[in-house]
DNA sequence: TCTTGTGAATCAATTCACAGCT
DNA sequence: AGCTGTGAATTGATTCACAAGA
């Protein structure tokens, strides 16, 4: 469920205030839901609640970081240090808990080679074996929107099964690869759609269209 | 609908390969959806197709542009400038049609002054000025998770209504107000759960978690 | 008495399948 | 003949509301 990692991150700060116990009604007013859903929610996980107390925070945390696989470590590579990628690279979540940047590829000759976040870049040449060798799992793409389709069916090649894409592109995968997308573009477009609503809404005439095409 | 840029993008594709007319079928397939389901969205904004013959490109990227309220200009503010910022600031999609970067902000007085992205950087105090002087209706936040939600209160009461936020916090804002979240470590651990789920799912013993406590 | 866990009810989104138009 | 637009059917998510447990 794409909700968990959202309550963590609530009982975190949580555990973090040494808050020992939370209520559904509490940990949902945190995690800006509604406090059934919640308790669906984590009634899905097993029964780690008390009735008439609560929930323990630091054993709810453990269990869901359980769940959510991050008592593990996992290896993720970075492909194409351009700006994003850079901030991707020293983005601090990323090194938290469960996740580990271990490798950084791009095709650049000027990038190649430079140290970012205490790693050396290295060519998508070897793509293939800095994925085998260093046993990656996720990779993150922030390369240019052309680049994207083939270098992604270079890591599912390489035995890459998630992918987190930010080029604004819909890629194709094999089925059992799980492409999360990230596009900021259409996060603003969403914006903006919902800040014309505020505003009355699209005119509605035909005239605008054909304005706009004369207009060319 | 948050679908519609995506149909929007990949209409743009279509019409850069000089494609005029184009099926439900055909772009459902790029746009990775559903052909029912984009008939209905796309019949939700009016009769825009041609029985037995399909959609006329141009005039569908016009009508979807007008829903989402591109066919106007969104003067946009970046609020803090670290990697992240920087990175968006620099970002080509921001730019493109529809959004203008009127303004970045930031408290750090080694930032402040620095031109990034042919803008100089505007000292936080002035917040409320530089808003109201732009124009500027859609605030994004790149600043440090404790910033996020006085920042967000600020903007508010400048009269900004729609934000983007990269902070790892649930922003409260008044109705009428909306916040998209981009959280860059949340997508990383529901892609975490995927792979382990993959992998055969939680070991799901109660030993492991004892082991943990012992383990601190 | 307080709060969880959950059947039942509601609400929304997706898909099916086909009538109707070109 | 082919494809859109859309009722009807289905599936899934959310919320309500309360019985059962601490």
């Amino acid at each position: 469920m794409a909700r968990l990692p959202v309550y963590l991150r609530a009982l975190h700060v949580l555990a973090e205030r040494g808050v020992a116990t939370v209520s559904s009604e509490e940990l949902a007013a945190a995690a800006g839901v509604n406090s059934a859903k919640l308790r669906k929610d984590l009634s899905h996980l097993g029964s780690y609640g008390t009735r008439g107390v609560g929930y323990e925070v630091e054993y709810l945390v453990y269990q869901i970081s359980r769940e959510l696989g991050l008592t593990q470590d996992w290896a993720v590579a970075i492909v194409g240090l351009g700006n994003l990628g850079r901030a991707l690279a020293g983005y601090g979540g990323f090194a938290s808990r469960g996740f580990r940047m271990a490798a950084l590829l791009d095709a650049q000759p000027g990038i190649v080679g430079e140290v970012i976040a205490d790693l050396t870049v290295e060519h998508i040449d070897d793509l293939e074996t800095v994925i085998k060798d260093n046993g990656i799992s996720i990779a993150v793409l922030a390369v240019p929107a052309a680049a994207a389709q083939p270098v992604c069916d270079r890591v599912v090649a390489s035995g890459v099964t998630s992918i987190l894409n930010f080029a604004p592109v819909v890629l194709s995968v094999p089925d059992g690869v799980d492409v999360r997308k990230v596009d900021l573009s259409i996060e603003l477009q969403i914006l903006a759609f919902h800040e014309q609503r505020k505003a009355g809404g699209p005119s509605g005439v035909e005239e605008e269209y054909l304005e706009a095409v004369e207009g060319q």
